[in-house]
DNA sequence: CTTAGGG
DNA sequence: CCCTAAG
């Protein structure tokens, strides 16, 4: 469809490229689940897991190399028509609907087996979900569960993560990077604090409470094959997993908007590094993704920083390093940049998994836990007691529709771009897994595979995995500017945006980080208007002592994507630029009445002085709009743009510059004179 | 970390 | 706003 200037594409579905196959030559993704002790959620994790290995880090160092100069996905995607099945994305109709195989399960070797419905042989096992399920505390533990999640997939595979290299250009760097596991916990532990505090301000979709279990057929399957194997540990309380890597660090930096006026004791400590150190946290990612990017062969992947210069002073060169390596991946921002990417409907979209063996393969293979692959599984009754293993082969996911739209300006190049971000963005932030046993959603992420019904004599065949759109993650892409005051929870997002790299941060993205900045719009004017954010979030249970939640702008972005996709695809969204923030008339003012009293050369009292409350302005900021201020008060007022500043602080702001300029002059005339007379 | 400037 | 070179 043409409309306009833009063209939309749709995508049903992707198929994520197998990553490990042809790397690794062969088999299908195997998870090993214990049917007993695994929970749910466990189970959920792992295929998210997984999923995050297969599309973030495809690129194990090997299979980088073997192939790709840009990014498998984007690549590929565009030779739709190609029938490259293993890396070819799959532009399907846009029509949407017709799809109940999503969510099928098949049994591997379930031939011949008997399965029988757990579920109605095991009426209490029904009503155990049921029961077990608490509002109140299921996101909580949902949160944990992911950060337990994020634990035990690190755990697992952290140096498979990260590198999805996307090379743009022959020369420049890659944005790929590799979390060789060196990822600075400060990230780390901003992540998760994101997380949690989607969770906590409720802005996490809770796919998993009461919709119509048929809304996961909403949307075809889609294929994605992997094959690399999971295996799921036993037993694992998720909850009961220590959280120690898991603080809260205050984000005074934009992201919230309670810290401003009233900063709680924590805030108070960390004050001093907040805001900066959350910029020092993006350099060092950035420095890593760029540096290990580059040379994705293999093995340097975990050690990024090793290949330093040997004489590098610590941080320094470092820095020097990851400047330089930055640079270009930065300036294709621009492209992206036209482009918004978002997908249609917010709905969920499964992944099937299905039996539909295009290959003569099964996609989901559930076997005996030691791993036959297909007809194992044999006689163990309902309710094994030990821990035998739910084998699951997942042949792919589909991911949930992506639209695109860009200009028919553009270049193929920036097309791939786009829909490599895009991808990348719902793979990093937008997804979750979802369960689904015979259509139904399994909302307890407590319950165990075999309460749920998920075992090996069960039917398989109607076990489904979903992934879908985190409502969570959507920051705004197109105007971040003065983000208002966005409540948390409500406001659904129906859809899922997948922010441009350009728009986000957020990733913005944390957004992308990213960037999250949401509420602190507020924040920002708060320095005169010390007004308590309202939005302070409390943090229930999960912030018991010293990790004190502030606010969390509940938009932070990728609220509980699966950690280490978050972390690639935030990748560029770490470094994106912080969103831009105009100056109101009351800053400036503020600005110029603290640079009229201080003079111009002292940004970090200005900041202090006037500042103090904003988090999101720095000394630099500072410095930099006083910079454009004398420069707007020269210029005609015609040529002014943005929100006008009052003529008499145009003024003002003339006339202290002037005054400082010659105080900086008589200084510095002092000061040689002084020299002067020493060296005489 | 701060400043000061160029981009 | 970002990036950096210099203190």
């Amino acid at each position: 469809m043409v409309l306009q200037k833009r063209l939309e594409y749709g995508f049903n579905g992707y198929q994520v490229p197998r990553a490990s196959r042809s790397a690794r030559g062969r088999g299908s993704v195997r998870k090993k689940v214990h049917d007993n002790p695994m929970c749910a959620f466990d189970l959920l994790a792992t295929v998210a897991g997984k999923l995050l290995q297969e599309g973030e880090s495809s690129p194990a160092p090997a299979k980088a190399s073997a192939r790709n100069d840009q990014n498998p996905l984007v690549k590929h995607n565009l030779e739709a028509e190609q029938q490259d099945e293993e890396r070819t994305l799959k532009v399907e109709p846009f029509d949407q609907g017709s799809c109940n195989e999503s969510v099928l399960v098949s049994g591997l070797g379930s031939e011949g087996h008997n399965r029988t419905h757990f579920l109605k042989e095991n009426p209490q096992v029904q009503n155990a979900v049921a029961l077990r399920q608490t509002p109140a505390t299921r996101n909580l533990n949902y949160s944990e569960k992911f950060t337990c999640a994020e634990k035990f997939i690190k755990g697992k595979s952290r140096n498979e993560f990260g590198c999805i290299p996307s090379k743009e250009r022959k020369g420049s760097p890659s944005y790929g990077e590799s979390y060789g596991g060196k990822v600075e916990d400060g990230t780390v532990r901003e992540r998760e604090t994101q997380k949690i505090g989607s969770v906590i301000n409720g802005t996490l979709p809770d796919s998993c409470s009461s919709e119509d279990p048929m809304e996961v057929d909403r949307k075809p399957p889609a294929l994605i094959s992997s094959d690399s194997s999971v295996d799921i540990p036993l037993c694992r309380d998720p909850i009961s997993f220590p959280d120690d890597d898991v603080k809260v660090v205050n984000r005074d930096d934009d992201e919230n908007s309670s810290g401003c006026t009233q900063p709680s004791p924590i805030n108070v400590k960390f004050r001093p590094s907040g805001r900066i150190g959350d910029r020092r946290i993006r350099k060092l990612f950035a420095s890593k993704y760029w540096k290990a990017a580059p040379k994705l062969s293999d093995g340097e992947i975990s050690k990024p920083d090793g290949e330093m210069k040997p004489f590098s002073r610590n941080r320094k060169t470092c820095c020097t390093r990851q400047r330089s390596q930055r640079n270009s991946p930065f300036k294709k921002r621009k492209l992206l940049d036209q482009s918004s990417v978002s997908t249609s409907d917010g709905g969920i979209s499964s992944i099937g998994i299905s039996n539909s063996a295009e290959k003569g393969v099964n996609e989901v293979t559930i076997g005996s836990a030691s791993g036959t692959s297909s007809s194992v599984a044999g006689q163990q009754t309902a309710f094994q007691p030990r821990d035998s293993h739910v084998r699951l082969s997942i042949k792919s996911f589909r991911v949930p529709e992506l639209v695109i739209e860009i200009p028919e300006t553009e270049t193929v190049g920036s097309l791939k771009r786009t829909v490599m971000e895009a991808v990348t963005a719902v793979l990093g932030g937008g997804l979750r897994v979802g369960v689904l046993l015979q259509g139904k959603k399994v909302r307890d992420d407590n319950k165990t595979l075999l309460q749920a019904g998920i075992s090996n004599d069960n039917k398989l065949d109607a076990l489904g995995f979903t992934l879908e759109p985190n409502p969570t993650n959507s920051p705004p892409p197109v105007c971040p500017e003065d983000p208002p005051f966005l409540l948390p929870c409500d406001a659904p997002q129906p859809i899922n945006r997948y922010p441009t790299p350009a728009a986000l941060d957020p990733g913005t993205s944390e957004v992308s980080l990213v960037p999250p900045m949401t509420n602190l719009a507020n924040c920002v004017e708060s320095d005169h208007d010390s007004v308590p954010s309202p939005i302070d979030v409390s943090k229930d249970k999960i912030t018991p002592d010293s990790r004190t939640l502030v606010a969390i702008p509940a938009m932070s972005v990728e609220a509980l994507a699966v950690v280490p996709f978050n972390r690639k695809s935030r990748q560029s969204e770490l470094v994106q630029r912080r969103i831009r923030r105009p100056f109101s008339v009351s800053e400036v003012e503020a600005l110029v009445q603290a640079v009229e009293k201080l003079g111009t050369g002292r940004w970090r009292d200005v900041k202090l002085r006037a500042f103090d409350n904003a988090k999101h302005r720095t000394y630099v900021d500072l410095k930099d709009k006083w910079k454009t201020l004398v420069h707007t008060a020269r210029i005609s007022p015609q040529q002014r743009r943005g929100e006008p500043v009052p003529q008499e602080l145009l003024d003002r702001v003339l006339s202290a510059h002037a005054y400082w300029s010659q105080q900086q002059a008589k200084q510095q005339q002092v000061k040689q004179q002084s020299e002067t007379c020493l060296l005489l």
